[in-house]
DNA sequence: CCGGACGCCTGTCGGC
DNA sequence: TGCCGACAGGCGTCCG
C-alpha cells in the first residue's frame, strides 16, 4: 500500500470525520492481522472520544482519552468512511463505529496491517521507537542525510526505504524521488556527492508533497476514505513503466530487482 | 553494525 | 479452459 502520502491522505479525512466524535463500538470480524488484534482493544476504545488523528511514518495514531490506537495499513489495507449499516464485504476486518451512525471500516485482503493499543505516549511503542525522521519534517536535511549515508555500501534505494533511516518512503516513492533527483538507484549510498544528496532530499519532499495533493497513488487495493482512487498514478515517472519512454529523455525505462523489490529507472538520466 | 534473504497472506495476471 | 509460477504498496526477523 500505502506509503506516506496514502496514509496522510487517509489521516486528513479521518481527522475531519472522527475528531471530537465518540466511539460507540468496535466490531472485530477477524483478529488475524500481522499481529493479532488484542482481545481487550474493543473494550479500551468503546465509549472513548477521538481527540486527534496523527501520523508517524506509515502509522496512523488515533488518540483517545486513555491512550492511542495504532493502525498500519500493510500492503493492501484501506480505511473507508461508511454508514455503519453498510453490509461488510469480504476482507472487511474491523469497524470503528462512531456516534453519528457512520463507521471507519478497515479492509485488508492480505492482512499485513495491524491494529494495536499503544498507550498514552505512542512514540515509545516498540514499532515506533526506532523510526528515522519524517521526510517532510525539519530534521530531514541534505547535511543530515549525507552523514547518515556515509560509508554505506548498500544501494541508495534500499537505504531510502529503510525506516530506521527515513520513515514512510516505500517502493513507489523511492523510485520516483531517485528519478526526479537523477540518481541511479543501484548507487552505493555512501558514494553520492553532497550536492546530489541535497537534490535527493528536495526530490523526496517534492514527490511526497505532490502525491499527498493528488490523494496518493492507487495501484490496486488502496482507495481513499470515500472509495475514490488516488490520482498520483497518472503522474508516476518510472514506477511500473518498464519499456515506456522516459518522460525526460524518451529512452526506454529499465526494470531491475534491487533488494528483492522491483525498481524502475532511466539508465540515461539516472547516474 | 551491516547487508541480504525470507516469511507472513490473498489476489491477479501472463504463459503454456 | 485450467493450472502454475511470478509478482504485488510493508516490514520484522534471522543469518553470516
Amino acid at each position: 500500500m500505502p506509503e506516506l502520502p496514502e496514509v496522510e491522505s487517509t489521516r486528513r479525512d479521518l481527522a475531519r470525520a472522527a475528531a471530537g466524535r465518540t466511539i460507540a463500538a468496535v466490531t472485530v470480524r477477524d483478529r488475524r492481522l500481522r499481529w493479532p488484534v488484542p482481545a481487550g482493544l474493543a473494550r479500551r476504545l468503546a465509549g472513548q472520544e477521538v481527540r486527534e488523528v496523527r501520523r508517524r511514518a506509515k502509522y496512523l495514531l488515533i488518540g483517545v482519552g486513555n491512550g492511542t490506537l495504532l493502525v498500519h495499513l500493510g500492503m493492501s489495507g484501506s480505511l473507508r468512511l461508511l454508514d455503519a449499516q453498510t453490509a461488510p464485504q469480504p476482507h472487511d476486518h474491523i469497524d470503528l463505529v462512531l456516534d453519528d451512525g457512520r463507521c471507519v471500516r478497515y479492509h485488508d485482503p492480505r492482512r499485513f496491517g495491524c491494529w494495536l493499543w499503544a498507550g498514552a505516549d505512542p512514540t515509545r511503542h516498540w514499532l515506533l521507537a526506532h523510526l528515522g525522521p519524517e521526510p517532510l519534517g525539519p530534521a530531514f536535511t541534505g547535511a543530515w542525510l549525507h552523514r547518515r549515508l556515509r560509508g554505506r555500501t548498500a544501494p541508495v534505494k534500499n537505504l531510502l526505504m529503510d525506516s530506521r533511516i527515513l520513515a514512510g518512503v516505500g517502493n513507489i516513492y523511492a523510485n520516483e524521488a531517485l528519478f526526479v533527483a537523477g540518481i541511479d538507484p543501484r548507487r552505493a549510498g555512501g558514494r553520492i556527492a553532497r550536492r546530489r544528496v541535497d537534490r535527493l532530499v528536495c526530490a523526496v519532499r517534492q514527490v511526497l508533497g505532490a502525491a499527498i495533493d493528488a490523494g496518493g497513488t492507487t495501484l490496486r487495493d488502496y482507495v481513499r476514505t470515500d472509495g475514490a482512487a488516488g490520482e498520483f498514478v497518472a503522474r508516476l515517472g518510472t514506477y511500473g513503466r518498464e519499456g515506456e519512454p522516459c518522460p525526460s529523455c524518451a529512452a526506454p525505462i529499465a526494470r531491475e530487482v534491487i533488494g528483492q523489490r522491483s525498481t524502475w529507472f532511466c539508465r540515461r538520466c539516472q547516474r
